[in-house]
DNA sequence: CTAAAAAGATGACATATGTCATTTTTATAT
DNA sequence: ATATAAAAATGACATATGTCATCTTTTTAG
């Protein structure tokens, strides 16, 4: 992993446009942001930050696919979300003990940008509009992890694993068919299941008609069905 | 109009001494504080803010003991900590859907405080170190959840029943001897697991001389062996 | 104080789901 | 292309845990 500091052109525009809380920003605070971004590039596996180290940035995924996962009990991983361009990618460590209570690893190729904490810390001090926003963002964070608490703890398999496909559709590939970032191992990380249930329930919903997969690729047939299979546990 | 400094210590005192973040406020600020905050009294099993509705108030709870809870699918819910006075309770939908996401209803003989959300809002906007705080509030809660997502998904009942009487005697009554107030259904509302098997592990862990218990009384008799049996699943 | 209701306790049983071992398919590197 | 490694798939089996029915104890209310 290496860095360097960009040029001021607008690499950052994908950025500044897409996570909201950027539009609070004056034009200085913009050109300060500019001012302290390190990029670096990542390949498939590498780590871009792990659970327990300090969480000196908040990161930007500029181009390529993550996952944020918890490290649990005997090396077994809880996938929280995928991360993609345009999300702020950062920790309840961060006001905390300020460390990172999560790890983020690289799924594809990434280039991920990394913003220096303080001056995040700093935007909050001066502008109370970033500072509501940043806690607007937090929150929206925490309400997906209770939904993910009860689907985790109160869904049969089917269930969650349908809930994984249509997160994987709605959220992460905005379409109805896709190429599938995770392995089987990883699906199982995302839905608290064991590889080979993934796998068995997977079939089960190509043998209903709900969706066609092989290997990586997966194509939803009936979305309505799924659903239905998401609600019903 | 002029404004003497209120006096708050015997009606607000214990929340203000209580919650960290208060400290960032300014006299004027505690004095509007006082002005926009409304008390109410609540039995046991009564709802003190419910899922789905308006989050108009942040609440304290003055006295009395409460739980906070996610409703889930089929009406099972999930307990997801004991509301205690000086904690500040209000849910991610403050910043975001304005709805509450989570019920809160007494365990005890509650006297709640409830603080005018817009108040809350303004101190936001007015004072960064307050915002600050609650940003550091919400992250701590988002940790919590994270624990209890790993806990919940990856230990097994006796780690997790485990878990609970730690929290209970360490977080909560800050005793190793204490009248629970949480009955059986509700101590499987918070460790995920159906009440029999609260039964059954309970007498476990009374057989091996771990605790002892009998109904509403719990007396943790080896408190080193309870923490072996929560680290090891 | 007695009756009714709620909570606690217990046992039998069903099942969702993990584990392990093995085979097949796909991806990767030489 | 061939060899090797990784991922996917499959089947047999074990088990943690929920469900249900029943009984006992405790609490609550009249």
């Amino acid at each position: 992993m290496f860095m360097e500091k960009p040029k001021l052109d607008n690499i950052c525009g994908n950025c500044l446009h897409k996570w909201e809380n950027f539009k609070t920003l004056t034009e200085e605070q913009v050109a300060t942001l500019a001012n302290h971004r390190y990029e670096a590039s990542f390949k498939p596996g590498e780590i871009i930050f792990k659970k327990g180290s300090p969480t000196s940035s908040v990161i930007f995924l500029v181009s390529g696919m993550g996952k944020v996962f918890l490290e649990g009990l005997d090396g077994k991983n809880i996938i929280i979300s995928i991360a993609k361009p345009g999300m702020m990618i950062s920790g309840p460590g961060t006001y905390g003990d300020m460390r990172h209570h999560f790890t983020l690893t690289a799924l594809t190729d990434v280039k991920a940008c990394f913003i220096d904490m303080l001056i995040i810390k700093q935007f909050v001090l001066q502008n109370t509009a970033f500072a509501e926003g940043l806690i607007a963002d937090i929150s929206n964070k925490s309400l997906l992890m209770y939904y993910k608490l009860i689907g985790l703890t109160q869904k049969k398999m089917p269930g969650r694993l349908a809930d994984a496909i249509l997160y994987l559709s709605n959220q992460v590939y905005e379409s109805n068919e896709f190429d599938l970032i995770l392995n089987r191992q990883e699906l199982g990380e995302f839905t608290n299941m064991a590889k080979e249930s993934v796998i068995r329930i997977l079939k089960d919903l190509e043998d209903d008609g709900v969706i066609e997969s092989n290997c990586a690729r997966i194509k939803i047939l009936d979305k309505q069905k799924l659903i239905m299979i998401s609600e019903n546990g």
